[in-house]
RNA sequence: GCAGGGGUGGCGGAGCCCGGUCAAACGCGUGGGACUUAAGAUCCCAUGGCUUAGUGCCUUCAAGGGUUCGAAUCCCUUCCCCUGCACCA
C-alpha cells in the first residue's frame, strides 16, 4: 500500500499555483499561431472596482475557469483574459472616504489584510486602483483561475481610453449617437448621480423612483393667477371636487411661460432645475387663498379651495387636487371638514361650502363599488389624515384601478375606456390644451454623499446611444437567436429585452473616471457604455503590456485596420508609426482569437450588459466577429439577502474562504451546490461538507491507485469501466447545458458510490483501477484542479494533468448488460435482507435462489416492446401460452407494471452466471450458504415467483 | 412602470422543456445498526400512511378546474413569494 497522505489543501494549492505559473498554463499564444488549431476565447464580465472580491464574485469566475480548463484539455488554444472596470466613481468614492477617515471603510480595508502602512495608498484613486488590481489578480490565482495575466487591462488606462474613443467615433460615424433632452437625478454640486440601492453615489434614498407628475392648472376666479396641483393620476380629473392647500405654508407666485402660478417654494426650485424660466413675484400664505373658487381643468367647473394638513410643500406643488371618490387622503380630508365645521370657521369659511363638495364616481374597478376611497377607508378603519394606513390604501386602490378599472359615464369621451389607456390620453390632451404641465420628481428624499439634496435636472444636450435603431435591433436579435445563451429562458427573453432597449444615455458630466468623449471633452463616457466591446481590446492589451504598443500608436487607423481592415496596411503603418510586420501580426492575432466564444456574467447583466454587448458588436464589427455564447450565473446570497461589496456581506472575503476551506472546495461548492441558474445561500456548514467530500475523493483515488491484483479482468472490472463511461457521457451532456451541478453529480458523487461498490464487490484489478483512477482525475481536473494535479503526480505521468487530454466517452466500454446484471445483484441483496428481516433469521442455513425461466423473459420483452394489452400480446406466443395460468398471472403483473420495468432484460444464462460469480460475495455478506437453482429444473412452488432479474428467494 | 422567475416531503434542493420507470434524485436532519473502551469519523439500514416472506394499497408535489387511459410534469383561473432594470456595474 502507498502511504496515504493527509489532504492538505493549503500546501497543495500553493504548490500548483507555482507550477502552473512555471509551465505557463494560462498563457495564450499570440505570435506563432497555427490557425489550424482550434481556439477558444472566453471571458467574464470584468468587475467594477468597489471593494475586495467576496464569495459571490467567484461563482461566475469559477464557471468560466471550468470551461477554460476543459477546453484546454480538449486541445483548444484558450485565451482567457482578465481585467477590471474602474470607470465611474466607485473608486473615487472609496478614496474619498479613506481621505475623510471614515472608520467603517478603514476597518473594511484592515479586515482584508491591508496594513496601516498601505492604507495611505487607498487615499489616491490611481494607487488604490493598482492595489485593487493586484488584489483581484491574487484572489483569482488563489482560486486557480487560469486567466492570462499578460492581457490585463483597466478601463482607466490611457490605451483603453483610446480604444473607447475609437468606438465612439465609429458609433457617431455610423449614426448611432444622438443628442437630446434628458432628465437626470443630479446633485447641485456633483452633477448626475446613480440612484440605486447600493447607494454608491448617495447617502440616502436608494429606493427612490423617478416620477412624472402632471401639473394641473386651476385658474382662480377674478384673479390673474393659476393655482397648480401635481398629480400622478391625471385620469381622476373628472372626480375633482376641490383643492386642498396648507393654510400655514408660504407659497410663491411665480411668472412662468407668461403665466402666473402659485406653487410651493421647493416646487419653484424644481421647475427651474427642469429648465423652466421663472420669475418670482411675491410670497403668499396658504390661508389667503382659502375659500376662493378655481376652475378645475378637464372638468370645466368652479371648485373651492379648502384647508388641509397633508399638503407637503416638498411634494408636488404643495397644493393637492381633491378626488374623494378615489383618493383615500382626499376622502378623509373632506370627511374631516364636513364633520368638524370649526376647522372651516377657524379660517373664516362658511361650513355650507361643503355642500357642493360631493364625491363623483369615476372609475369602475373590480372588487370596488362607486367610491373605492370610502370603501377602503372604512374597511381599514382609517379615521384621520395622519393615519399611516393611508399610504397603503392609496397604493391598493391605484393598483386595482390602474390594471382592472374602466372609466365610467362621468368621464365624457373616455367612458368605458380602460384606465391604463385613459391615463395617457387624458394627460396628452391636457398638455396639448395647455391645461397642464409636467414636473418630474423623486418619490422620496435623496441625499448626495456631500449632503446636498438630489433633484431632477434637465440636460438639453445629453448624448445617447440609439439602441432603438430598428435595423440594428433586428440584426442583433437575429444573431442572438443563433447564439448559445444559457439559461434557456434568457435566450428567449433577450429578444424582448433588445426590443425594449431604446436610447441610452452614454455620457455624463462631472469628475468621473473613464474616457472623455473625443469631440467634446466636457463629457465623460458613462461606465456601462465603455464596457460593451471590450473583449476585443484584450487582444490589443497583450501587446500594450509587452511594450509593443503605446497610447500614441493607438490612433483611429490602428483600430480601423486591426478590427475592420478598413484602412490599408500602408496607411495604417504610416498613421500609427508601427512596422507593417507588427501590424500584420496583431491583425492576425485578433483575427485568430475573435470572436468571443463565451462571455460570462451575473444575472444583473441580463438587461444592462449583455444586450449592448451584442448590439455594439453587431453595430461595429463584421459578422464573423460577433459573439458566440453567453452564460449567466445567479448569485450567492448571504443570510437574508444579496451580498454587495459596498454593504455588509462583503466580509465573506473570497481570499479568507479559500484559506479556510481550500480553493478546490470552494470551486466544488460553486459548481455543485445548485444549478448555475438559481441563487444560493452560503453557510459554513456547506463549506465543511464539500471539504469532506473532497477528502473522500482524495482517499478513493489513492486507494484505486494502490490496487495490486494482476489476474484476469472480472465482470466487476468491466462494470466499473462501463459505469465510468456512462457517467462521463451524462456529464458531457450536462456540460453542454452548462449545468455544472449535474456534471459534478455524475463525475464525483455518483461515481464515488460506484467506487464504493467496486471495492465492496472485491474489485481490485491493478490495471483497471489505475486506468479508471487516471480518467477520473482527468475528468475532475477542470473543476478541482489543485487536488487533481496532486493526485495526477502520484501516477508518475510527466505532463501535468491540466495539459493532459480530457477523457472521451469509450462507447465500447459501455455495457448495458453488465450494468443490469450488477443492478440485479444489488436488488437481490436488498430482497434477501428484507426476507431475512421478515422471517427474523440472522444466520440462514441456506438461501435458495430461483432464477426465472426463459419464457418469462420473453414475456417481459414483449411487455416492454409491444404496444397494447400485454396479456393478449404474450399469449400469441405458443411457448408462453402453454404455461397456462402461470403465464396469465405473470402477464397481469407485467401489464400492471408495464411502465416501471427496465427497458431491457438479460437472459437466463447470463443471470445464472452473474449470480454464480457473486455467490461467494453473497455468502460472505449473509453468512449462509447460497444455492442457485434454475426454476425450470425444480418443482418447488417458490420457483414460480421468480422473475427476470429478480430471483425468488427461499430461506431454510 | 417595464421585464422575468418561482411555490415539491422536517429542511436545502432535483424532477417539469420531451406526461407513464415518481412516494419523487442527491444532500442535511432524524431513528436504528456495525465498528470503537468511549466520542468523533466511517459504513449499512430506515425515514408520507397502512400493510407484507422480498408485497400491495391509500393520500401527497400552493389552491381550484380542464386535457388524457394516465399529470408534480401540458392548458386555464386564483392566491402567494421572489428578482432584474430605469446615468451603480
Amino acid at each position: 500500500m502507498i502511504k496515504m497522505e493527509e489532504y492538505n489543501h493549503g500546501q497543495i494549492e500553493k504548490k500548483w499555483m507555482e507550477k502552473w505559473k512555471e509551465k505557463e498554463l494560462s498563457k495564450a499564444p499570440m505570435k506563432e499561431i497555427d490557425a489550424e488549431e482550434p481556439k477558444y476565447f472566453i471571458n467574464f464580465a470584468y468587475p467594477n472596482v468597489t471593494g475586495f472580491m467576496h464569495i459571490g464574485h467567484m461563482r461566475g469566475y469559477s464557471y468560466t475557469d471550468f470551461i477554460a480548463r476543459k477546453k484546454r484539455m480538449e486541445g483548444h488554444n484558450v485565451f482567457f483574459p482578465g481585467g477590471i472596470h474602474a470607470s465611474g466613481n466607485n473608486l473615487l468614492s472609496i478614496s474619498q472616504k479613506i481621505r475623510n477617515g471614515e472608520e467603517e471603510k478603514i476597518q473594511y480595508l484592515k479586515d482584508h489584510g491591508v496594513t496601516e502602512e498601505e492604507i495611505k495608498d487607498y487615499k489616491e484613486p490611481e494607487k488604490a486602483l493598482e492595489r485593487f488590481s493586484k488584489s483581484y489578480r491574487e484572489t483569482w490565482k488563489r482560486y486557480g483561475l487560469s486567466f492570462d495575466e499578460e492581457s490585463w487591462t483597466s478601463t482607466t488606462y490611457p490605451e483603453y481610453n483610446k480604444f473607447i474613443e475609437w468606438q465612439f467615433l465609429k458609433l457617431k460615424e455610423k449614426g448611432y449617437l444622438k443628442q437630446g433632452e434628458y432628465y437626470a437625478a443630479a446633485c447641485p454640486e456633483h452633477g448626475p448621480v446613480a440612484v440605486d440601492e447600493s447607494e454608491t453615489d448617495i447617502s440616502k434614498g436608494g429606493t427612490a423612483e423617478k416620477q412624472e407628475y402632471v401639473v394641473l392648472k386651476f385658474k382662480a376666479k377674478d384673479e390673474d393667477f393659476y393655482l397648480t396641483a401635481a398629480t400622478l393620476r391625471p385620469e381622476t380629473v373628472f372626480g375633482q371636487t376641490n383643492l386642498f392647500i396648507d393654510p400655514e405654508t408660504t407659497y410663491l407666485e411665480i411668472e412662468i411661460n407668461g403665466e402666473n402660478w402659485i406653487v410651493s417654494k421647493p416646487a419653484a426650485e424644481k421647475l427651474e432645475w427642469q429648465g423652466k424660466k421663472i420669475n418670482e413675484k411675491r410670497e403668499i400664505k396658504g390661508k389667503e387663498l382659502l375659500g376662493k373658487k378655481v376652475k378645475a381643468p378637464g372638468l370645466d367647473k368652479w371648485i373651492p379651495i379648502l384647508p388641509s394638513n397633508f399638503c407637503s410643500p416638498e411634494e408636488g406643488t404643495g397644493i393637492v387636487t381633491s378626488v374623494p371618490s378615489d383618493a383615500p387622503y382626499d376622502w378623509i380630508g373632506v370627511k374631516e371638514l364636513k364633520e368638524n365645521p370649526e376647522k372651516l370657521k377657524k379660517y373664516g369659511l362658511d361650513p355650507s361650502i361643503m355642500k357642493e363638495v360631493k364625491p363623483i364616481p369615476i372609475i369602475d374597478s373590480k372588487g370596488y363599488g362607486e367610491l373605492p376611497a370610502k370603501e377602503i377607508c372604512e374597511e381599514k378603519g382609517i379615521e384621520n389624515t395622519k393615519d399611516p394606513k393611508l399610504e397603503e390604501a392609496t397604493k391598493e386602490i391605484y393598483k386595482k384601478g390602474f390594471h382592472s378599472g374602466k372609466m365610467n359615464e362621468n368621464c365624457d369621451e373616455y367612458r368605458r375606456m380602460p384606465v391604463e389607456q385613459a391615463k395617457e390620453k387624458i394627460k396628452e390632451k391636457m398638455l396639448r390644451e395647455n391645461q397642464a404641465d409636467i414636473l418630474r420628481d423623486l418619490s422620496e428624499e435623496v441625499i448626495c454623499r456631500c449632503g446636498k439634496e438630489i433633484k431632477i435636472k434637465r440636460i438639453t444636450d445629453q448624448w445617447f446611444i440609439n439602441y432603438g435603431d430598428k435595423e440594428l435591433t433586428e440584426k442583433a436579435k437575429k444573431h442572438a437567436e443563433k447564439m448559445d445563451i444559457k439559461p434557456e429562458e434568457y435566450h428567449e427573453n433577450i429578444q424582448e429585452t433588445m426590443d425594449w432597449f431604446k436610447e441610452r444615455a452614454a455620457t455624463r458630466q462631472g469628475s468621473w473616471l473613464g474616457t472623455k468623449l473625443p469631440w467634446d471633452k466636457k463629457w465623460v463616457i458613462e461606465p456601462i457604455a465603455d464596457s460593451t466591446l471590450y473583449p476585443a481590446f484584450y487582444v490589443i492589451s497583450k501587446y500594450v503590456n509587452k511594450g509593443d504598443l503605446t497610447e500614441e500608436n493607438l490612433v483611429k487607423e490602428f483600430f480601423d485596420y486591426i478590427f475592420l481592415e478598413e484602412t490599408s496596411l500602408e496607411e495604417s503603418s504610416k498613421a500609427t508609426e508601427l512596422s507593417k510586420e507588427k501590424l500584420r501580426e496583431i491583425r492576425k492575432s485578433f483575427d485568430y482569437w475573435y470572436p468571443d466564444d463565451l462571455n460570462e456574467g451575473g444575472k444583473e447583466h441580463k438587461t444592462v450588459h449583455f444586450p449592448p454587448f451584442i448590439m455594439n458588436h453587431v453595430a461595429l464589427l463584421p459578422e464573423k466577429y460577433w459573439p458566440k455564447a453567453i452564460l449567466v450565473n445567479w448569485w450567492i446570497m448571504g443570510k437574508g439577502g444579496k451580498l454587495s461589496k459596498s454593504k455588509g456581506g462583503a466580509n465573506i472575503s473570497a481570499q479568507k474562504l479559500a484559506g479556510k476551506y481550500g480553493a478546490d472546495t470552494m470551486r466544488l461548492l460553486y459548481g455543485h451546490i445548485s444549478s448555475p441558474f438559481s441563487d444560493i445561500e452560503f453557510t459554513e456548514e456547506k463549506g465543511e461538507n464539500y471539504k469532506r467530500n473532497l477528502e473522500k475523493y482524495w482517499k478513493k483515488v489513492q486507494e484505486l491507485l494502490s490496487m495490486k491484483k494482476e489476474d484476469e479482468e472480472k465482470e466487476i472490472d468491466k462494470w466499473i469501466k462501463s459505469r465510468f463511461n456512462t457517467h462521463l457521457k451524462k456529464a458531457e451532456k450536462a456540460f453542454e447545458e452548462k449545468n455544472f451541478r449535474k456534471v459534478i453529480d455524475e463525475l464525483l458523487f455518483e461515481f464515488m458510490k460506484d467506487i464504493d461498490r467496486y471495492k465492496e464487490r472485491k474489485g481490485k484489478h491493478q490495471q483497471t483501477s489505475r486506468e479508471i483512477a487516471k480518467k477520473w482525475i482527468k475528468s475532475m481536473a477542470p473543476y478541482t484542479p489543485f487536488i487533481c494535479e496532486e493526485l495526477w503526480e502520484k501516477t508518475n505521468e510527466e505532463q501535468i494533468v491540466s495539459r493532459s487530454k480530457y477523457p472521451e466517452v469509450e462507447e465500447s466500454e459501455v455495457n448495458k448488460e453488465i450494468e443490469l446484471a450488477e443492478e440485479t445483484i444489488k436488488n437481490l441483496e436488498k430482497d434477501i435482507r428484507n426476507v431475512l428481516e421478515l422471517v427474523d433469521v440472522k444466520k440462514p442455513e441456506e438461501i435458495k435462489l430461483f432464477v426465472a425461466p426463459e419464457w418469462k423473459r420473453k414475456a417481459y420483452k414483449i411487455a416492454v416492446e409491444e404496444e397494447g394489452s400485454v396479456i393478449k400480446n404474450i399469449m400469441k406466443n405458443d411457448e408462453i401460452k402453454k404455461q397456462g395460468k402461470k403465464a396469465a398471472s405473470y402477464g397481469q403483473y407485467l401489464q400492471k407494471n408495464k411502465y416501471k420495468l427496465e427497458k431491457e432484460v438479460i437472459d437466463k444464462d447470463k443471470e445464472m452466471k452473474t449470480i454464480e460469480e457473486a455467490k461467494s460475495y453473497l455468502e460472505d455478506k449473509f453468512k449462509g450458504k447460497v444455492k442457485i437453482i434454475d426454476s425450470e429444473e425444480t418443482d418447488k412452488d417458490k420457483a414460480d415467483k421468480a422473475m427476470p432479474m429478480k430471483p425468488a428467494i427461499l430461506i431454510e
